[in-house]
Order: structure tokens, then C-alpha cells, then sequence
RNA sequence: GGCCUUAUCGUCUAACGGUUAGGACACUGGGUUUUCAUCCCAGCAAUCCGGGUUCGAUUCCCGGUAAGGUCACCA
């Protein structure tokens, strides 16, 4: 069978990774079934609209390397996919509804609705609810009322004394009592729906076969089955799942604790694979023991049926790192130099290739790719191979026994050095002339090479130092040794 | 408060009546090593509590406890 999903951004912020997460099992199903992955813009909300969002939820989504079969930019047989453009849709399917006798015009004003629901709190009344006042009005009356132009919404008549049943694919068969549930307002007063219609019809619409959608919405559901039953539709497959928290903690992420946006994560020096990968996890699992996937080995694997039913999945940002610097390490040499170039050039500015050469950067990452954890990583774990260091003088105690005994050994080595013709500076070579030295002076290994790695390098932390000698070549390392002489 | 849901190593999770309760991250120890890291090996450590059902419960049922979601003219 053939899946259809949808992803039903709402432009009043930026994509958040949960909404990653379930577009990325919406792509799965999707492409698992050669089905296809809807896009649609919710932006029914005209007071929370956010400038610009929906540009950049479509970037965001496309920079993750996930794409959509219809919607936005690319079209599809119900165009057009921004909700703020099929007003007419919903407002149809709304007065049907009212004829049917399945919901009802509300002429309340908003300070009877709050002084209502205050009232209920006040009586501590088990829940608050629109008391169902305007349902009574006679059809006269409403006609009346809508000549007179009083402003309205049309609300969902909610039956009595009901169970309704909701079947969710993670979750099994729930019920609702219908005496909790609200008089939903489907149609406001400005004429925009309601997200429980808007969705309602889309989905019917657009043939939406699963609903994938964060377990937050697991309380409207019995409203939208209230409302497929209305229009006499069959409803599509629920599948709720876990929401994300921060690991530790039993609250959903926060900013206070890292990136939640998912463009952030990318600005953040994390690859879109790895990103993908570590959100497959998120609420999901093979059953296996395997945890590296690319996107085409997920949508194989991936199945509704192993989705967690626990109510939050945890955001491990430790692992995240570790899934980051796992793909970097097993990255070509070539391929994430050309992703350190482009991340470099994205946020933080035009490389300079004079200083930054190619065929040098890749020795040099060569070197440091496996400690490298994010791409954002690279400017201070390679910043000596292209820039003379700051060396503290102070800190040559940390490695040597005094300082007179540093500059003892800097200088020798100088000596051993500048003695080794040009042709024969070679990794190899520069490690058996230097590990022989040390006998001549007796010194231990670590002092001596701790000394001389903080004397041209600046840290105490580098790839194998021969190695960095070999790279920046002879006349570099005696300079900086000398000038750490001064 | 009402409704709905959830509960396994320090952390994240597997195990849909019978396993020495598995893996990963983190941590610890060891090997490789001039440092950091990588890599390899090893170690550590868990079924919320109380009742049932069953020959047998992590698993099924009931209660408790704890946690989360939700109760808008927001999505």
C-alpha cells in the first residue's frame, strides 16, 4: 500500500527537531511504499505569523538533504498548499457542517467566554468548557444575528455521554469520554479556520493515508475523528510520537541547554547525516543492534511498529557529538574539506585560500580529522599549521623542569635541525634523528617533546608532532623554535 | 483538578510469558602512544512499589507512587 504523509509546518517560528525528527519518518514511510511526502503551510494563525518563516522552514528542510513529493515550489494536484489561500475551502466545508447539524454558529463575545470559564474554575468544575449557549438559538435569531453582522465563529457540536474511540498505530485503541471534550471552535471570527479544521479537510483533501504527528496532539485527536465522522469520511491512520526532553530532566528541550532549532544544528558544525541519523533514534528503534544508518538503509528498516510508546524520547546531545564525529572520521579527506570550506564560508566569512591552499588543508586534516567533533571545531584545533602561535613563556614549566632547561632543549634540537638537509625532512627521518637525540642529552622523551610541541604549536595537544614538523616544513619549525628562544 | 499516556544499568534504549536481561553513550582499567584523539580489549551497572493471573512474569491485570501531555477564536 501506498503511504501519503504530510508535514504541516506552521509559520510562526523555525523548524524545531522534533518537527525534523517526524518529517524525517514522514520521508521514510513515504519513500518505503513509493508513496509521497506532502508539504503544507499552516498559516491560519495571522497573529503569531513570523516573517519569513515558511523561506527558511523550506531551506532548513532541504539542507537536511529531505525533500517533499508536493507542496511548496513544487507543486501537486491541490495547490496551493498555504492554508491562508484556501479560505474559501474551509469555509464551505464549515457551513456544510452547520446544515448537517454537526456544529452551530457562537455569537459570544470573548468576555463571556472568559467570564465562563472563570466562573468553572471558580466552582472547581472537573473541566471548563463553552457552555453550549448559543446552541439554543432559534434559526431565526442566528439569521438575524449574521444579517446584523455580529461577528461569530462556528463551533463543533460535541455529543453527550459518548466514548469516542481513537486508534492510534503506536498507542492502540484509546477512548475519549465526549463529555470532556470541548464545543471546538472551527471557524473564527476573522474567517480563518481552526488548526482541527483546517487539517481535517487538508487531509481528506490531499488523500493523507498517516498521520505522523508529536504525542502533544493526542488530545485533539477524538476531535478530528468527531469531525471525519461528521463529513462522513473515512479518517487516516494516527501515529503519535514521543515528544523530545533534555536528557536528565523530564522537560522538553531548552534553549538553555543547546541549539533546539534545527537550523541551528548545522550553524553548530554538525552534518546533516549525522543529524539524521541520531534523530532516526529519536523515538525509534530497529530492534537490532545496528545504530549507523544512512537515510536509504532507514527508509528500508523504518516501521511504525517499533516506535516507542514511552511518552519522551531523550535528546542525548553526548551522543550527538558522537554520531557527528563518527561521520566526520569516516569521511573522505576531500569531502569534508569541501564542508569545512562551505560551513566556514556560511557563517563566519570568505576563506582565504592564499593562507587556506587545498592540497596543504587536506595534509592538515589529514592530521586532526579524528578529533574533530564538529566541523565548527576545525579553526582551533588547525589554527598553528597556518598561523605562527602565541607561545607563554610561563607555561614551558608545565612540560620541563625549569625554564632554563626548555631553552636548553630548544636549542639543541635547533641545532639537530638546522643540520638536516632540506631533502631529508621527512616524518621518518625527523622521528628516528630525534628519538636518537635524546640519548645524547638524556633527556625523557616526554619532556623533550612536550617542549618542543608547546614551543612551535602553542598547545600542549597536536597530532603526532613529527608529523606537524613535517607538514610546515623545515624553515618554519627552526623559525618558531627560535622565536621561542626570545 | 478532569481526561489521556508512560515507567529497564549513571544516561539513552533492546528484549511483544521462559535470555547469564542485550547494545550504545558516559565512566573506570589495560594495550597502542612524546601529548590529545582514534583504534583494540576488559570492567562497571538496571526491570518504581504492592497485590494478583500463570508451572513461570521486565512482559498480562488491578492499585499506589512518580513523570509527561492536554484542557484557547495557537498550532
Amino acid at each position: 500500500m501506498k503511504i501519503r504523509t504530510r508535514l504541516a509546518p506552521s509559520p510562526t517560528g523555525e523548524i524545531h527537531v522534533g518537527t525534523m525528527r517526524t518529517l524525517l519518518y514522514d520521508y521514510a514511510l513515504a519513500k518505503q511504499t513509493s508513496g509521497e511526502l506532502i508539504l503544507r503551510i499552516e498559516d491560519t494563525d495571522r497573529e503569531r505569523y513570523v516573517e519569513g518563516a515558511e523561506e527558511r522552514a523550506l531551506k532548513v528542510i532541504e539542507d537536511y538533504g529531505l525533500s517533499w513529493d508536493e507542496g511548496p515550489k513544487v507543486g501537486g494536484p491541490q495547490e496551493p498548499y498555504f492554508q491562508s489561500q484556501r479560505l474559501d475551502i474551509y469555509k464551505k466545508y464549515a457551513i456544510e457542517l452547520v446544515e448537517k447539524g454537526f456544529a452551530y454558529y457562537c455569537f459570544c463575545t470573548q468576555e463571556r467566554l472568559e467570564k465562563l470559564r472563570e466562573e468553572q474554575r471558580k466552582e472547581k468544575l472537573a473541566v471548563t468548557k463553552y457552555d453550549k449557549h448559543c446552541l439554543s438559538l432559534t434559526k431565526e435569531e442566528v439569521e438575524k444575528n449574521l444579517k446584523e453582522g455580529i461577528p461569530y465563529v462556528i463551533r463543533l457540536k460535541v455529543p453527550s455521554n459518548e466514548e469516542i474511540e481513537v486508534e492510534d498505530l503506536v498507542l492502540g485503541k484509546l477512548t475519549f469520554p465526549s463529555n470532556d471534550i470541548d464545543d471546538q471552535v472551527l471557524m473564527k471570527s476573522d474567517g480563518f479556520p481552526t488548526y482541527h479544521l483546517a487539517v481535517v479537510v487538508d487531509d481528506h483533501l490531499m488523500n493523507i493515508t498517516h498521520i505522523l504527528r508529536g504525542r502533544e496532539w493526542l488530545p485533539s485527536t477524538p476531535k478530528h475523528v468527531l469531525l471525519y465522522k461528521a463529513f462522513g469520511w473515512r479518517p487516516p491512520k494516527f501515529v503519535h510520537l514521543p515528544l523530545l526532553r533534555e536528557v536528565n530532566s523530564t522537560k522538553k528541550l531548552s534553549k538553555r541547554t543547546g541549539s533546539v532549532n534545527a537550523a541551528d544544528f548545522l550553524k553548530d558544525g554538525y552534518l546533516p547525516e549525522a543529524l539524521l541519523n541520531f534523530m532516526m533514534f529519536l523515538g525509534w528503534n530497529p530492534g537490532t543492534e545496528k545504530e549507523i544508518y544512512s537515510l536509504e538503509e532507514f527508509v528500508k528498516d523504518f516501521s511504525i511498529g517499533k516506535i516507542q510508546t514511552s511518552e519522551m524520547a531523550a535528546f542525548d546531545r553526548q551522543k550527538l557529538l558522537w554520531f557527528n564525529g563518527m561521520y566526520i572520521r569516516n569521511m573522505s579527506t576531500e569531502e569534508l574539506w569541501n564542508k569545512v570550506v562551505l560551513w566556514h564560508e556560511r557563517y563566519l566569512e570568505k576563506m582565504d585560500f592564499g593562507k587556506y591552499k587545498k592540497e596543504f588543508s587536506l595534509k592538515v586534516l589529514d592530521l586532526v580529522k579524528e578529533r574533530m567533533k564538529t566541523l565548527a571545531e576545525f579553526n582551533d584545533l588547525t589554527s598553528y599549521f597556518y598561523f605562527k602561535p602565541f607561545v607563554d613563556k610561563s607555561k614551558f614549566i608545565e612540560f620541563s623542569v625549569s625554564l632554563d632547561k626548555a631553552k636548553e632543549i630548544i636549542k639543541n634540537y635547533l641545532d639537530l635541525y638546522r643540520n638536516i638537509p632540506s631533502e631529508e625532512w621527512t616524518k621518518d627521518n625527523l622521528d628516528k634523528l630525534s628519538h636518537e637525540y635524546l640519548s645524547k642529552y638524556n633527556y625523557k622523551p616526554k619532556e623533550a617533546f612536550m617542549t618542543l610541541r608547546y614551543a612551535t604549536c602553542g598547545v600542549s595537544f597536536t597530532p603526532p608532532l613529527f608529523d606537524v614538523f613535517n607538514l610546515i616544513g623545515k624553515e618554519e619549525t627552526t623559525s618558531r623554535l627560535e622565536d621561542s628562544l626570545r
